[in-house]
DNA sequence: GTATGATTAAAACGTTCGTTTGAATTATCC
DNA sequence: GGATAATTCAAACGAACGTTTTAATCATAC
């Protein structure tokens, strides 16, 4: 740690946006945490926003490309159609072990959940350049391994299966105070475990029928997983 | 609406909160929009922090007598133990309802996710009081509706199924979005038959059994994250 | 050793924040 | 209708904010 001044703005700001959220976080409150003088913030990132940005981007970027890579393997092994359980643990490992494995980790993900509720505008375009390729990737895989689902009723499920995975993230440690111990977030191979073995069942389980209308009116084709612009 | 100066502050609270977050809104915007003098809020409520908890307050309270309720007319019809769905779909459908029925209760699940994300330490206590019984009947019923579960994997599973709704309630904006209209989250009843549906599974799929070695098909080769310094 | 560019330091900028004040206004009751 | 309380109003408070500026320091080349 501590190796430049950048890296330490950096790690401070993880923290204090963890702790308190962004807003809440003042920079002369992170540059205090960093020890480093005020200015250096401007200097080395622009603005606040450019920092908030940047701490996004270190840890996201290569989990995203650690679940990428995973199931590039996975369809290698698996001839292109991977089961579900399979696509769900590329999906959802990557994310858990940064999330648990180390203290900076699990300080990173409450700030992950921070850009997720707190963001303005500003992040949105970032989020999705980040998340466009998982999506598309990952919507593909879920498919061919549910070939029967609906496209809608995939594309909810998988929703829900991100529901699971973020409220993990999020708030565990909540489910361990709850639990009186019980329970163990940090245990990640286990976590990982239960959570396949959950969403696994709940991407598996055959369709209700709805009375409603929405149901015919989907078309595997029509889904465009892309963003906006 | 508009009836009352208190109402009007915090309607427009619940508003503006919900689309920029809480600490990132002003008392000036907030009494800008409710077109109401900036003392005013601390007249009636005495601080910003104690809006925050008023505007939260507001709402889930009647969310979580309304599942007390649902729950309470449940055991009797059950003989006290209602099966799964039966329990799931009380538990969701008063949030997902004041969620997705009216514009008003739209914003506010935005702004329950900030709470929840956003909240310092002066909300939790406030949390746990509006949640402590919900919670113990809630794993209660549960319990008795999956009496074959270890308990903590059933704390779990219940863990997994607040982030579905959670998410659902959240973010299935995005998911309109990404689905190009064809997944639609105004749909009340169907969404909650395909959250019932989807955790339904979840909890009633057959515990995995952890072995901590030869568990996946494919290992990671120690994918890093970027954190360890 | 000194010149040059990169980085850090200290101080101040103007703005906005939550909060308070005291008078003006409105409602309520006798 | 006048007294009394409740509410609203405009104005200002000090503090903290993000940002900018200017000078000092450091590293590294010649």
């Amino acid at each position: 740690m501590a190796t430049g001044t950048k890296e330490q703005i950096l790690d401070a700001a993880e923290r204090m946006f963890a702790e308190n959220g962004i807003h809440a976080v003042s920079l002369r409150t992170i540059i205090a945490e960093a020890d480093v003088n005020l200015a250096a913030v401007h200097y080395h990132f622009g603005s606040k926003d450019a920092l908030v940005e940047a701490v996004f981007e270190r840890r996201v970027g290569p989990v995203n490309e650690a679940r990428l890579a995973w199931l590039d393997r996975l369809e290698a092994e698996w001839d292109g159609a991977p089961p579900v359980e399979e696509v769900l643990r590329a999906f959802v490992t990557p994310a858990i072990q940064l999330a648990m494995d180390s203290e900076r980790g699990r300080t990173f993900m409450k700030t992950c959940g921070r850009f997720y509720t707190e963001a303005g505008d500003h992040l949105q375009p970032i989020f999705d350049r980040l998340f466009r390729k998982i999506i598309e990737r990952y919507v593909a895989a879920f498919r061919k391994a549910c070939p029967d689902l609906p496209a809608a009723e995939l594309l909810w499920r998988f929703h829900f299966t991100v529901g699971v995975m973020v409220h993990t993230l999020l708030d565990s440690e909540k489910l361990r105070r709850i639990s009186g111990g019980a329970c163990d977030p940090s245990d990640v191979e286990a976590v990982v475990e239960r959570m396949v073995n959950f969403a696994a069942a709940g991407m598996k389980t055959s369709p209700v029928t709805l009375k409603h209308k929405e149901q015919a009116a989907v078309e595997p084709e029509g889904i465009e997983v892309g963003v906006s612009a």
